[in-house]
DNA sequence: GACACATATACGCATTAGCATATATACGCA
DNA sequence: TGCGTATATATGCTAATGCGTATATGTGTC
């Protein structure tokens, strides 16, 4: 589990967000919850054919290292989610972010819906 | 429709955000309304004693060539405005980034108030 | 332990971004 | 015209960013 070392400041959100990479792992987050990361790579592959796993693992460090996104590792698959402690401005940004991608972001998110073999969610309570 | 050569994107408009100086003279002029280049010179200083005026102008520069700022001459000066037709997710985002930046934004805007022989502005429609 | 799968990190490289300094342009006024 | 003020751009440099490839770590299964 990372602990982000800094408070998130906006200046250091937009430098998250100003990667087109960055800017849709985040807000497929936003829109869907909770995700792993081979879900992730799935569904970026819609809008970047290349995209590669390593791509993909860091940019998601550094969205962790920022304070923006929480993992926790669910046997094989680590899933990721937004920071439970982001300040309301933060996730108003976010939410404003997603409004302007929507066009970018829908086609990922009807890749994601029929991708088969998704691993098994549980609520973080079990 | 947008006068620069581009819509205003999220990924672009985060990329204009993400660097310091950017983001407070976006902000400045969110909340001030309009501002001429002197007048955002003075202001920054606080926070960026060695902020130079080529460094302003550069950065005001990239801002008006995104899209987001539009300027209007004014005499010897020149006033920067958020550009009118930003769409309102742009409006949103730029509400919340103000709200997270307020403990940095608020010394510039003290300042601003008591700097003597700013220039006349003159509402746009005389 | 050996192997397969999921994810993370290291390394070398190419591109970009931001800066300071110097210089150019535009306007107002004498 | 020439000068002062306001603003913009050019130049050369350094540092940060993003990428692909290779490799390492962690987990489940046999």
């Amino acid at each position: 589990m990372t602990t982000g070392r800094h408070a998130v400041t906006p200046t250091r959100l937009h430098k998250c967000l100003a990667d087109e990479t960055r800017l849709l792992l985040t807000l497929l987050i936003h829109v869907e919850g909770e995700l792993c990361v081979c879900e992730m790579l799935h569904a970026l592959k819609v809008s970047q054919p290349t995209a590669s796993q390593p791509k993909v693992s860091r940019h998601l460090a550094q969205l962790r290292a920022c304070g923006l996104l929480k993992d926790r590792r669910r046997g094989q698959w680590v899933h990721y989610r937004l920071a439970p402690d982001l300040p309301a401005w933060a996730e108003r940004l976010i939410a404003a972010s997603a409004e302007g991608a929507e066009a970018e972001l829908a086609p990922l998110q009807r890749c994601l819906a029929t991708m088969g073999n998704r691993p098994t969610r549980q609520a973080a309570c079990c």
